[in-house]
DNA sequence: CTGTTAGCGCATTCAA
DNA sequence: TTGAATGCGCTAACAG
C-alpha cells in the first residue's frame, strides 16, 4: 500500500472535507487558513505519510530545489573532498545534488551543462576543465540560472567564483624556503588554460620576486596537472648538471608523480631535495617524511559555493557578482631541510 | 531568447501544422508516422533547438531516469572511485546521478533514502552506513525501486548486489607472509555491523587456519574503520611484551591511522612489522616504502553496480535477485620482510 | 478564509 | 496515420 505512488493531494482534501487549495495552502503555510482546518489537514497528512510529488510541484512552479555540480572527476581527493562540502550544504538546506564528471574534456563539460539545464537544475557549480572552450563558453551563456564557478574564470559571463588566494600560502612557503638557505626553487604547475595554473604560476613568480630571488626559467615546467607530467618533469629537473635545492610541486597529482621519480632515482627528501607541495592530501599528510604543503580548505571551499549559489538562487536580482577569496596557508611537516653548502 | 524554459510541444506543432499527439509521437519514434510528416517535424525540432522537458515528461511517465547514490562520505577514496564509475555508465547512458552523503549516520541513511525516493529516482545504490538500522529498513522496503547494494547485506528486503569477495586476496595475503616466515600475525578491522567488517574478519580468520596457523585473540582488534580506531590498535598491538611480526590492516583509514602510530613510535615498515593493507590508495601506493596491499577494482564495483541497476530498471520483471562477486587481488611491494629469527 | 478553475508540458487513449 | 481530449499532481489566480 505505502508504495512510491503515494497519495496525492485530491485524497486528503476529501478526506479533510476541504478543497485542493487548501491542502495546497497549508503544505506551503501560505496565505491565511483557519487553524482547526490547518490542523485536521496537517493530521491526515501525517496519518496517510502523505508527501507531495516535487515533479509536480516542479512542473509548476519552474523550481526543482536541485544543484547541478560539474566536474572533472571524482578520483581525486581535492575535488570529491569539494564535493563532500557541497552536500553537505545543499542536504542540510534540501535541496538535492546532481553530479556529473566530465573527465577533464571540455565537450563532455558542455554536455553535462546541458543536460543539467535540461533537468532544470536552480543552479550550477562548476569547476570545469577548460575555461576558453567555446562550446563551453556558449552553453553558460544559454543558461539563466545562477552559476557559481570554483576556482574559474570565465570571460565575459555572469557568475559568481570561490577563488583560491594562492599567493598567502605560497609566499610563506618561498620565504620559509629562503630562510633554509634555498635560493634556487624550482616549480612544476599545470596547464595555464585554467585558473589554478595560471594564478599558482603567478603566485611563484610574485613570491619568488619579493623574496629577492629570480625563478629561472630551466627551472619551471608548466604542462598539466597530472602525475606523469610530474614525474617527468621532476626527473628533467634533476638531470640538470646543477638542479634546484628545493621544488615547488603546485598540484596534488604532480606531487604525487615528482614522489615517485624521486624514488625511482634513489633521490631522497629532504635529504637530497626540499620538497613543498600544494594541495594537502593523505599521501602527503601521513607520508614518509610528511611532506609540507601549501593547504587550501577544499571541504569548506565547497561549502562557500553552495551556500553562494543558493543565496542567488533566492534572491535571484542580485546585480553584483560575488568573488570569493580563500586564502591558503604553509603546514610546515618533514620534507624541507636547510642547505649545507 | 534561447532562455532556459525554451519552446515547448505545442509551438513545434504549431509549425509544422500537426497535433501535439504526432509531434510527440516522433519525438518518442513510436507508433507510424508518415516519414514526410516525421522529417518535417524533426526539422523543425532542430531549429529552433527544442529540447523536451524531462520534469513534464517525468510527471506522465513516472520515469526520471535519475539514480540516486547513497554512500557515507565523498572524502575516503574508496568510495568516491566508486561514485565515479558509477557516474561513468550513467553519464553514458543518460542518467542522471543524484548523489547524497550519510556521513555515517544511519538516520540519515534513512533520511536521503526517503528524499531520494520523494524525487522519485528510478532507481538506488547505496552504501548504507549500518546494516541493521530499522529506520532504515523500512525506509527501504517501503521503495518500490530497484536497489543495488554495494558491499552490504540487509536480510529481508528484494535487492541486487555488487560484494567484494575477500577471501581471494586475503588468502594470498596470509600465504605470502607465511612464506616469509611469519606465524603470528595481527588483525585490525570495522565493526561487524556492515558486511565489510564482518567478511574481511572472516576471511583472515579463514585463509590464518589454511595456512594452518591460528589467528590469537590479543592480536585481533575489531572496531571501527577509521583512523583512530587503526593508530589505537596498532598501538596496543606493539604494546605487547611480544608482539606478532606482520600486521594486516583491513581498512584504508585504519592503514593510515596503522602508519602513523608506527611513525610516532619510530617503527619501521618492514624491519620492526611487516605490513599489508586492505584497499589501494595513493598514500599506499606511492608511500616510503610503498604498502603492500589487498586490492580490489573500486571504479569497476561502481560500474558493476549501476549496470546491474540499469538493467533491472529496464528490466522490471526480473525475479531473481543478482549478487556479483568481485575478486580482490595481493598486490606485493615493499611493506614485508622475511623474519630474521 | 475557502473553493473553483485553469494550466505547467507532455504522453496516451479513443475516434476518426 | 493522425487529431482531440484527458489527466499526471500540483500551484495560483480569481471569485466568493
Amino acid at each position: 500500500m505505502p508504495g512510491d505512488a503515494g497519495a496525492t493531494i485530491k485524497e486528503i482534501a476529501q478526506r479533510a472535507n476541504v478543497s485542493v487549495a487548501t491542502v495546497s495552502r497549508v503544505l506551503n503555510n501560505s496565505a491565511n487558513v483557519r487553524p482547526a482546518v490547518r490542523d485536521r489537514v496537517l493530521a491526515i497528512v501525517n496519518e496517510i505519510g502523505y508527501e507531495p510529488d516535487p515533479i509536480a510541484r516542479s512542473l509548476r512552479t519552474q523550481a526543482t530545489f536541485t544543484v547541478g555540480f560539474i566536474i572533472r572527476d571524482l578520483v581525486d581527493t581535492v575535488f570529491s573532498t569539494m564535493a563532500q562540502g557541497v552536500d553537505n550544504v545543499l542536504r542540510q538546506q534540501n535541496y538535492t545534488l546532481l553530479l556529473s564528471t566530465s573527465s577533464h574534456d571540455p565537450e563532455r563539460d558542455a554536455h553535462q551543462l546541458a543536460t543539467l539545464r535540461s533537468r532544470r537544475v536552480d543552479g550550477f557549480i562548476l569547476a570545469i576543465s577548460e575555461e576558453s572552450s567555446p562550446a563551453l563558453i556558449a552553453e553558460v551563456r544559454k543558461t539563466s540560472k545562477p552559476i557559481v564557478l570554483l576556482d574559474r574564470e570565465m570571460e565575459g559571463t555572469a557568475t559568481d567564483a570561490v577563488l583560491t588566494d594562492y599567493l598567502s600560502g605560497t609566499r610563506d612557503a618561498i620565504t620559509y624556503l629562503k630562510s633554509l638557505g634555498h635560493r634556487r626553487i624550482g616549480y612544476i604547475g599545470g596547464a595555464l588554460t585554467i585558473r589554478p595554473g595560471r594564478e599558482r604560476l603567478r603566485a611563484f613568480t610574485l613570491a619568488m620576486r619579493e623574496a629577492g630571488l629570480e625563478p629561472r626559467e630551466s627551472d619551471t615546467f608548466v604542462g598539466s596537472f597530472l602525475q606523469d607530467f610530474g614525474a617527468e618533469s621532476c626527473a628533467r629537473l634533476l638531470d640538470q648538471a646543477d638542479p634546484p635545492t628545493a621544488l615547488l610541486a603546485a598540484g596534488n597529482q604532480i606531487g604525487v608523480g615528482v614522489l615517485q621519480a624521486l624514488r625511482e632515482r634513489g633521490a631522497r627528501v629532504p635529504d637530497d631535495l626540499s620538497l613543498i607541495c600544494l594541495d594537502d592530501v593523505d599521501l602527503f599528510r601521513h607520508g614518509n617524511p610528511p611532506v609540507t604543503v601549501i593547504s587550501r580548505p577544499f571541504e569548506r571551499i565547497g561549502e562557500l559555493a553552495a551556500n553562494r549559489l543558493l543565496e542567488r538562487i533566492r534572491n535571484a536580482d542580485q546585480v553584483e557578482h560575488q568573488q570569493i577569496f580563500v586564502p591558503t596557508t604553509l603546514v610546515i611537516r618533514e620534507s624541507c631541510q636547510a642547505v649545507s653548502a
